[in-house]
DNA sequence: AATGAATGAGACTTCATTCAT
DNA sequence: AATGAATGAAGTCTCATTCAT
């Protein structure tokens, strides 16, 4: 039943995987795209492995199930998204910097893609059910409070987190534009005009 | 949650339900509870009908499909969230009584309950795919807009929005309390300390 | 993806089986058919759906699963067995006729097929290990009891009821052929010679 | 259930098992736990291999297949039965000892355990079907007659297996207690009084 | 000699939807 | 108007076995 495709003789003749170290990685990476595609309630085992490329048994050899999957798909993702934001906020030298540095995350970057969005609020849906996902977005939140205190106070640093956040969802989840004075503004008031 | 309509005498018997007017409703409402329990990904026609004690065929007879019956439920709920608020918002007279009002939403009852935590993601993840389901976010937050702009300025109306959602999200999907001062402060500082 | 067999106009030109109305009752049939071949260990919805002209799908619409289809099964089976042996047993008139039956039944026909032999130890088995079943094997030794009682008292009756057991059971499961001559022997001793 | 096999100092950290030539018989065994515990039909190589504490590989390498392993099981257990069987009625020095010996068997440890009971009717199952295993069978029921007749004629010890086996069942699939003195009475009738 | 990795087949089950009544 | 029966597609998962090392 195995398609056998017939080339010159010592050359690359079956389509064989025998031997392919980075396939967990790749169906990690695979389930991400699925699930941005898809979303999570259309993710399926099929669908990751044609994905991927690996047959469809590959799935449950690597993986306990669809949930160890899911786990460790979203668990690179909001390490990933968290990298992100400390990239930008590290790279900040003075206060000024460091706010104009926040101000990017909202209407820039925080959520570069519309995938990004998407997978949030998929990671965020599942958090607020399942305890085991709220781990990984607690330690997202751990992570980028970490940063914002390297420039401000924990106070502040909490309020300009929960700002960030619904700003960015807000923007996402709205049918209108949203004007970038509002972040800026907000900003302002929440540092102090003179910090 | 099983509401059985008792007849005439000779019907009782009959779990039959000839002129049961208000069945679509009743399935809707099952759906948010299914939605609640087993999030969108494991709400099926099934588990709606037996939730709503309704027969399966009924289940298409109502509805299109799934995604009608999704698409009402969401309105339905997003609509009763949009109350609460203003309910609550409404109620205030002075700015001083709104700043608290602001931070009582906050702290206590955005999410009344766990389940309209589970339910607002699961909402928010199909907006962040789909247009149709943005037009029910984007009115809610239109709505909780202009019941703040009947407070406070529509600049200081749009920050407020944003903290609320961004301090709400944070509380929810951490896994370490939250200290309300920070709800307190965080006001105080966007709306200014003496307005 | 239904083949369609055209013949003439509004002969039966579909294959289809809308309104089926035996067709729990044939789907237990080749249960039985397929366990007798396949063993409950090779007994699968596939090979019972295909055994019974059923599509898949017909499976877990009728049963809730593979165990209640094979409690039903052999709740069948046991049933039928049962009652070839009060058959049997109920036609003799007399003592003498009676011990002939008892001999008859352990030399010829308690399982007059090696299906029947089959059935019987699969089903043993299961009993073994689950209670639910020995509540089949209990109920069908008791209808034997009963019918033995008509003829013998109940010391003896259930003595009679462990030979024929142990005698047929060892017929089936020897390589060696067994005398009917045994039989004989042992149920004079049991009963007595001059009962 | 598991070994672990120390051996000297630097290799305790690894499970390696360089050298574990008691591998074959650990892994039949296991095989046995698995076969009481989930049935023939619930009984697969990754199973045994867990419950063994060998690598899946394992499995093929020592054995053909399952049906090897299962043989090979069967037979071992059989054998042991068997060796049960001989110890009490070989100890039996008197005729007086010997009858008292099979109703002890009967009433008391031919089914020593329930995973006798269970693995017997496993065996009893398979050699209904298959040949292969009514060789084991067969073997066990001669060694069984070739005991009795130690101390029977041929013909009574013939009727006494029969007994044995057939209350012993009864006794095990029944879900109402059986007397004892069914056993004894029997004994009795089937060898004579005084014999 | 021994085994970790891999995979295609097939297991059970759930599902949305269709259809005859 | 309403629904019980039915089904093909697809879901997750387990398995025996093969193969490269």
């Amino acid at each position: 039943m195995r398609t056998i495709v017939h080339m010159t003789a010592d050359s690359v003749s079956r389509p064989s995987r025998r031997h392919d170290p980075d396939r967990r990685e790749r169906i990690i990476d695979s389930c991400l795209d699925v699930i941005a595609e898809h979303g999570v309630a259309g993710t399926s085992h099929r669908r990751v492995a044609a994905a991927a490329g690996v047959p469809l048994g590959s799935m449950t050899y690597h993986f306990t199930g669809m949930d160890e999957l899911l786990r460790e798909a979203f668990g690179r993702f909001a390490r990933e998204i968290a990298s992100t934001f400390e990239r930008r906020l590290s790279a900040a030298s003075s206060p000024t910097d460091a706010r104009k540095a926040v101000v990017d995350l909202i209407t820039e970057d925080v959520f570069g893609t519309e995938r990004d969005v998407v997978l949030t609020h998929e990671l965020y849906t599942l958090a607020a059910r399942d305890e085991r996902y709220r781990e990984l977005t607690s330690e997202w939140m751990s992570r980028s409070r970490v940063e914002l205190e390297r420039h401000f106070d924990p106070l502040t640093a909490r309020m300009l987190d929960a700002l960030i956040e619904g700003l960015t969802i807000h923007r996402a989840l709205d049918v209108v534009a949203h004007d970038p004075q509002v972040a800026r503004e907000a900003v302002e008031r929440i540092v102090g005009r003179t910090a």
